[in-house]
DNA sequence: CTGAAAGCGCTTACAG
DNA sequence: CTGAAAGCGCTTACAG
């Protein structure tokens, strides 16, 4: 190494890890003679040598069952903690309800509180996440957005989807299929979304694509917001909107809750309605393969979780550059390629 | 350590590497301990203390030139590698030649001579390879197929997509977006197919699905094999097969050469032709950007590149079980979503 | 058959 | 400001 090639020993690693007492002439040496080398620290021996632990903390929404949407992420942050444990990584998990902003605030300070080196948060709320991002910028630690994403303010990375250019896929995949005039509907299973909501930009790049390719308007389009509660009674409210249009020929579901309009085509008898909705949960999948879901659009969640926690790694541990954004793929899936869309999935790991 | 709750230190690895030279008994003192504690050996000293190597070869088919197919998986190969070159793996890298079975004998020959630790192949031609497979059963050296996939062999894991399903899915998509009678044709780039090969299952599952759910016969099919060189020779084969059928309203090309048939019927003026092919090269991309190509059937061969080695990394170094078949996706890419389909691309990494 | 020693490339107190 | 020592959890010859 260095040390024979020049005089010292430890202080070669006091310049290499920058903590202070070097003279700067001695440091120059070692520094120059380092570059020389193109010396690469050995990260095996580091992390053996040094026992210290480093934790990552990681705010998700709750999961509203066991086959939800959000128990996907948490796959691929067990997966990549399965790997990264032996680099002294720990991760800890915090979960906020979809329905309670001030649960979001609770869990943040938590975390603010435990001190971690860094974050992965899903910013749902986004005034609270927009507080909670002072926080973490004021105490220098570093945060990645997963799922969704926030503008302007010095995030890490953002792992996740373009929604805007999601809604663009969806309507080229009624324009395919639906040649002529024809009456789609957009459906919000949300209620109170702000313009930074991804639900809102999936919906502008639907409206967005037929803007540019319809200008003779031979599609209507009109958009619904449903509340996103468990129960049927957003069935009247359909009755009367395709009543209003008169008649229908295609929904687009703006997030993984399509199923619920799955189920109500089928009670309603609605055999002939293109139905295109979001992601790979257990109970869209029934939907997909019985021919009631056409095409599901979807990203992949467990693939993020993965992602977003490397990501971390890489930049805490490694000091590495990583990508500011990281846009995951918009997969088309349907009956013909579903089975090949199931990822991974792991016994147990103690992520907490 | 096992070490004090019993007797000795070096004792302990040669059971747990059992290198013989153990009593009977204190083995089993030791196994004993080892499985109450549930001994976790930790790589990172194990390689570090052990300056061993592990080498593993590749075989993949050379590509025709920078922007074809095969540089994709070396790409994944190269990611993979500088992971895990801290942990000593070695990558020797050996091409053949795409229309020479001989030069993958030669190629497969040198690695066996070299007496690799693993091999990843892509059993392009089926004699060759088997023969090969037979040389690395004798010598125990294990292999992963990629690509495309041989029965019956005892290989550690294939990875790679269904055909068969490739092909159903592109039936799918001729299906939705071309209602009522339709004269659809098959092109295989490719000569002298025998039954094993990808393409011929990728063809199977297309006439498969239609059998399923065409029983009226409303759409004609009809395959042409064109050999597979650079030349336009072949146009005159495709104006007569058009004047034959009386028309063409769909092609399906079945591997990333699609992009000459794009040229065909740019050339030929053949505007309302749908076109669904293979792989997500350059050439492909500027097709299904200016509309002529509908819709591309790809996989992630830098991902499985990535993959093949670290499966093989998980099985020769970690002794972990691995799947048998790991089907990769199949994706369907349009003009709305192929921007967040480019893989990683990386700099340069001594692959060889 | 089984110890005990040296060393892998680093980090971490501890002397000076 | 800068050495020198001990140790991280393992492996590898080398003695007995």
């Amino acid at each position: 190494m260095a040390e024979q090639a020049n005089v010292s020993i430890g202080t070669v690693d006091r310049v290499i890890h920058n903590r202070g007492e070097v003279n700067p002439a001695t440091r120059e040496k070692i520094m120059k003679i380092l570059a020389e080398m193109n010396y690469q620290p050995n990260i095996l021996a580091s992390t053996l040598a040094s026992k210290k632990t480093h934790v990552f903390a990681i705010l998700f929404p709750e999961p509203q069952s066991d086959e939800a949407y959000w128990n996907k992420p948490i796959t691929g942050v067990r997966r990549a903690f399965s790997e990264l444990q032996q680099y002294g990584i720990q991760i800890t998990s915090y979960q906020y309800s979809q329905t309670d902003p001030h649960s979001f605030e609770e869990k943040a300070a938590e975390i603010i509180d435990s001190h971690p080196e860094g974050v992965v948060l899903a910013p749902f709320y986004s005034r609270e996440s927009k507080a909670f991002i002072a926080k973490l910028n004021e105490q220098n630690i570093p945060f990645i957005f997963i799922d969704s994403n926030l503008k302007e303010c010095n995030k890490i990375s953002y792992i996740g989807q373009n929604s805007f250019q999601c809604g663009a896929l969806a309507a080229k995949l009624f324009d395919f299929s639906l040649p002529g005039r024809a009456n789609i509907l957009v459906v919000h299973f949300a209620k109170e979304m702000d313009n930074q909501n991804h639900l809102v930009q999936r919906e502008n790049g639907f409206y967005d694509y037929f803007n540019q390719t319809d200008p003779g308007k031979q599609k209507t389009l009109h958009t619904l917001e449903i509340e996103n509660t468990a129960d049927t009674n957003f069935y009247y409210l359909l009755d009367q909107e395709i009543e209003k249009l008169g008649g229908l020929d295609g929904v687009f579901v703006t997030n993984s809750q399509v199923y619920r309009l799955a189920d109500y085509l089928v009670e309603r008898g609605l055999k002939h309605v293109r139905l295109i909705g979001h992601d790979l949960i257990l109970q869209n999948v029934k939907h997909l393969r019985s021919g009631v879901v056409d095409f599901l659009i979807c990203q992949r969640p467990e693939e993020q979780g993965y992602q977003a926690i490397n990501t971390l790694f890489e930049h805490v541990i490694l000091k590495k550059q990583v990508a500011a954004e990281n846009y995951t793929s918009i997969d088309i899936v349907t009956k013909e390629n579903v089975d090949y869309y199931k990822e991974f999935n792991l016994s147990s790991y103690g992520t907490n």
